[in-house]
DNA sequence: GCGGGCATGTTATTTTTATAACAACCTGTG
DNA sequence: CACAGGTTGTTATAAAAATAACATGCCCGC
């Protein structure tokens, strides 16, 4: 039983990464999760750690042909449910309307495209409150 | 010379509960910041993670009277810029409309008044893109 | 059917992290 | 002024994390 507390506060600095890869990629084998780390591992030393992080449960694998195909078993709508919420206690004083302001104000400005979607979804959010 | 790379892909698991822990209450002396971790620690433990910290450039301190103050090096808003940069990247596919999305779709509904909020954050960002 | 290329499994070792005991030092108070 | 309480510095050790070499097995093409 995995994870009473968000997985980045359990997981060490290689197996966040290597977990980090996998929510971004979906699934991906040993040496798919190699490539895409940000740091070059041996494929053995990913191979270890994949099998670490399934001990540990927080990881499974398929059997795909030869291979194995691995992805995290914390769904990922809810590892990032709990990622969004430390983030903003941690850095926003729990207020989302913060980490909005900081998401519409900082440098990297969303496109307009992106901005239009996040209005209508404001909208869709008020209508639906009153 | 710190961090190329977002602070909480480079820490330990405990340097990052304890980084978070000063970015939360902005400083703290050693008792505070063990007081705010999630797990019980002994006071000395916490010093020598913090002094670890400060060795690698993390942390720094300045002296109060008599105590040592802990805070970041790292300027918080630089910080959360990069922890949400990451979190949008790995969980929300690079769009901040997602992320948006499940900010106002979670079960952890925000407030109506954080929601009016977002209305006029967004309201000015389009006004100022036209 | 044999050897090359990939994949996996096993196991060992080095390095880093984590934890904390102990000593020394102020400082205010009885 | 002695000492209790809170703080820092030093140093040792235990525990965990990280890395990777080496061995094994399987399929495919020559």
């Amino acid at each position: 039983m995995p994870a009473a507390r968000p997985l980045h506060t359990v997981l060490t600095r290689r197996e966040r990464q290597i977990v980090d890869v996998l929510y971004r990629l979906g699934r991906g084998t040993a040496a798919e999760i190699q490539e895409a780390l940000p740091e070059r591992l041996s494929n053995s030393t990913v191979r270890t750690q994949l099998r670490v992080l399934e001990s540990k449960g927080y990881v499974r694998h398929q059997e795909e042909g030869l291979r194995y195909v691995y992805m995290p078993t914390v769904p990922r709508h809810s590892a990032r449910r709990s990622a969004l919420k430390h983030l903003i206690e941690t850095f926003f004083d729990g207020s989302s309307a913060k980490l909005v302001a900081a998401l519409l104000g900082g440098e990297s400005r969303v496109s307009d495209e992106e901005l239009q979607r996040i209005a209508d979804l404001v909208k869709n959010a008020r209508s639906d409150s009153r």
